[in-house]
DNA sequence: ATGACTTGCGCGGCAAGA
């Protein structure tokens, strides 16, 4: 089963390279972020085609998240522990699989920049509900599958010049104790489960060459429940696609489970 | 030292991203 995570920066203007990646690669469930549209303007039709089920969770302007499966599916909107926040950021999928179900839960952590400021507050605050979910998910005691942008840099080892990134809020103490109050819970980070080379990164920015210079960070992750983990086969970054023409600036992290 | 892209919204430059 191949699960896939991808911050395509606009749905709408990424439509093709997302329909050649389906096609392409074909993975099970593909989770989405930064969706950039309402409902109504996701493009369907074009997905359902190719033979995946959408659950889409829209937001006008920024934000949105969707998970895309081959099978059909139960689906959840919204991260729970806070009834006033409306940004469309966490949706979650039971897919049913040869193994009973995998649980899939696709998020869009917030940036949180400029440290300092009721941002920072939020994505703080937002990481803690995450954790608060992801302990509870556990008791469930099923493969389960955290996946998306979480705007962390979880080690030096994970951003080309970590140095760039002391005052971000990506990469602030604070921030990454959080990652690892998650990780502590029982979790394992996949692309971590099966290497511990630098240089490994998911997103480069668009600005002075980052791709170039390898300028990156890893800040898209999969974590996983002891039940996923166990079936862990294989971790892929699908880093050709930054150098498409019109790329997002993420790119592809796709797992493979027995 | 600074700015450097891209997108949505909506038609003029911001906000937001990371």
């Amino acid at each position: 089963m191949q699960i896939v995570t991808w911050n395509v920066n606009s749905v709408r203007q990424r439509l093709e390279h997302l329909l050649a990646y389906l096609k392409d690669v074909h993975p099970d469930v593909i989770c989405l972020q930064e969706l950039k549209c309402v409902d109504e303007a996701f493009p369907r039709a074009e997905i359902e085609a190719l033979g995946y089920n959408c659950a889409v969770h829209g937001q006008k302007g920024f934000n949105g998240v969707a998970i895309l499966s081959t099978r059909p599916f139960d689906v959840e909107r919204g991260l729970p522990g806070d009834e006033s926040d409306v940004h469309s950021r966490y949706i979650e999928a039971v897919i049913p699989d040869e193994h009973g179900a995998t649980r899939v839960g696709c998020l869009y952590l917030p940036n949180g920049n400029p440290a300092g400021t009721e941002k920072y507050t939020y994505k703080l605050a937002w990481m803690d509900r995450l954790i608060r979910h992801a302990q509870h998910l556990l008791t469930y005691e099923e493969a389960l599958v955290l996946t998306g942008d979480f705007n962390v840099i979880p080690e030096p080892q994970d951003a080309k010049d970590p140095s760039q990134w002391m005052q971000d809020a990506l990469f602030l103490p604070q921030t990454r104790q959080k990652f690892r109050q998650l990780l502590n819970l029982g979790l394992t980070d996949a692309l971590r489960a099966v290497s511990d080379e630098a240089g490994l990164y998911t997103f480069w920015d668009y600005q002075a060459g980052a791709f170039q210079r390898n300028n990156g960070i890893r800040i898209d992750h999969a974590l996983l429940s002891g039940q996923a983990a166990d079936r862990l086969a294989s971790v892929c970054i699908d880093r050709s696609l930054r150098a498409a023409e019109k790329p997002s600036d993420h790119v592809p992290l796709r797992i493979t489970l027995n």
